[in-house]
DNA sequence: TTGTATGCGTTATCAC
DNA sequence: GTGATAACGCATACAA
């Protein structure tokens, strides 16, 4: 005996009004007396009605959803800025729909397909490596205005981008480390083809060259943000014969696996190494010694990127422009930096 | 000049078929002869034409997306089964919706909406504690067939549930610690409303007793999962006038933080103190010493309840069965754990 | 194998 | 302030 879910006819009928009035209550309840409203929302109640979201996305052709492009969901760094993306946009009557970009299906088709069928609204990616064929597409069918890059970007795509102030952070990092009185101080990158890597690498140089400190080839250690790639820098820096004296890692992941790797060596930090991080994952004030560390403000990140979102969402003509808005990053100083030793 | 999304109808006439053949040509391929359906595709191609999803749904009464129900976002554990989840989903045709439920809005209510307004097929819960009247509702709309637990559960709602064998883990843990010498074991638990955290307290001592351990009341240190409670357990811990000489946390998290902080007491570890945590986070590998932990299959859990659900999901009548899945844990001996000292 | 015609449940346009 | 009615874009029962 299958209860069919009531409609808006049903709750027409039991209220005496017609669908349009249903309707009314529901999108704009302002606009009815209140002896009718009264009615409907009894009525609903009463047959516990609930809006068929199918229906009226296909009549406001709107989809009251936004998907969220995510590099490498299982990293904790970016599920907090989805979380607090998931927070403003479900308290903006948003739905959120998730996609990991690793993933093996090709990502930029499918975030196309997801902005032109109609299942979205709008696109808040958290991926800078998304393909211009994707931005092609988008283009084409005036869906770019509802996109919105959150903490990485893409300098091919004139589109708003809540970021970091990543060069400000390398800054602090240096400044720190120097007045400590490092000056020979190295770096472990993240991937080459990551914007975030790039620019806290190229911020990393220009401080150095700015406070006459010379930076070997060798001392910039590649890596990818993971912790293995943080355990396998500190291998390359415990074998080089004149080792620099501090280490700046481009995330908080690789700092942490680098100095656990140190200690297997025998290195102690901050005594013998200091390390910057950056990021100021939760877990940096806790380990033993605490991280120190560039601190971002993910959930600030997540929130503002979901409100411009909504702005644009909610005007007219959405524009195409590369509004940057620069979240600050602050110097966290624990124990993983000492002044120099003798 | 706004170009309009093309509709079935424009490429029903570009090919010069009825909008029918485009329908089926998209639906069921095989039913259309091959010259037809290159003409439908070849028309597919010319007119850049994507459903409409919001029609499609309406029309066939299904949404194609799934939401996951996730008590923390920002909380990596969480994270990777989220991956894995959508993973398989993706693969399957699926979107994923995604709701924190620590969020301000009632979740139950957003959860039982999402099912009921047709947003979602299915639901897929990491969060044990669903209200009773969500089940209540659901079960009314009869659509309680279309959930699935993961990881954590509700003794209440008799649905499929895709979780670590708990139980075993901690009693592995004991044993561990038992065969390595230890008589006075102390545990950290979970929050004290969460299912995962009494099954496994509830199995420490159960197995503790079985092995003739005695378990001072003081020795079950309060937590909540989180890092935080970790070092404070470790307070706790380092206070006792007759301190036991190891502990088995029900988080990795708590074991990483409660090390550091017995560290900063001048414990050692595993000198003065064993310890073994519950999860196998990455990191539990890449930290100096490296954590005894239980390993849970995350991206098994996360990929099994997908597919259960999507049994279900195509399945004509889905049944509100109980069906308990246990997926395997595994000790990992690291470095945190060893024989007693003189 | 293909075409015709109807309806999915809602909102928007127009009357009243 | 409220009601009748026509879309919204697609999938399917039925015909051919």
């Amino acid at each position: 005996m299958q209860k069919l879910q009531p409609k808006i006819k049903d709750v027409a009928h039991v209220a005496g009004v017609s669908t349009a009035t249903v309707s009314r209550a529901l999108t704009q309840p302002e606009r009815l007396s209140e002896t009718t409203r009264e009615k409907v929302f009894d009525a609903i109640r009463a047959t516990g009605y609930r809006v068929n979201k199918a229906a009226r996305n296909l009549r406001t052709r709107r989809a009251g959803a936004v998907l969220v492009l995510v590099p490498n969901l299982g990293n904790p760094f970016f599920s907090t800025i989805l979380s607090s993306i998931n927070e403003v946009l479900a308290a903006n009557g948003y739905s959120v729909l998730v996609f990991d970009s690793q993933q093996p299906s090709a990502p930029g088709q499918v975030v196309s397909d997801y902005m032109l069928n109609g299942s979205v609204d709008g696109l808040i990616t958290l991926d800078g490596n998304v393909s211009s064929a994707m931005g092609d597409t988008l283009k084409n069918a005036h869906m770019l205005g509802n996109v919105v890059f959150c903490c990485e970007w893409s300098d091919a795509l004139p589109l708003p981008s809540i970021r970091s102030d990543n060069a400000l952070g390398a800054r602090l990092a240096v400044d720190h480390l120097f007045a400590l009185g490092h000056r020979r101080i190295a770096h472990v990158t993240g991937p080459a083809d990551n914007i975030l890597a790039k620019v806290r690498r190229a911020a990393f140089e220009a401080r150095c060259a700015e406070l006459g400190l010379t930076v070997a080839p060798e001392w910039i250690i590649p890596g990818d943000f993971t912790l293995a790639s943080g355990a396998h820098a500190a291998e390359q820096l415990v074998a080089m014969p004149e080792r620099p004296t501090a280490v700046f890692c481009a995330s908080d992941e690789m700092a942490l696996s680098l100095i656990s790797r140190c200690k297997q060596h025998g290195l102690s930090v901050p005594k013998d190494l200091s390390v910057v991080g950056f990021d100021d994952l939760e877990i940096a004030g806790f380990v033993q010694p605490s991280l120190t560390t560039i601190r971002q403000d993910r959930t600030g990140l997540g929130r503002r990127a979901a409100e411009e979102l909504i702005t644009r969402l909610n005007s007219v003509q959405p524009q195409e422009i590369s509004r940057i808005v620069l979240s600050p990053v602050d110097l966290i100083i624990r124990d993983t930096t000492a002044t120099i030793g003798p």
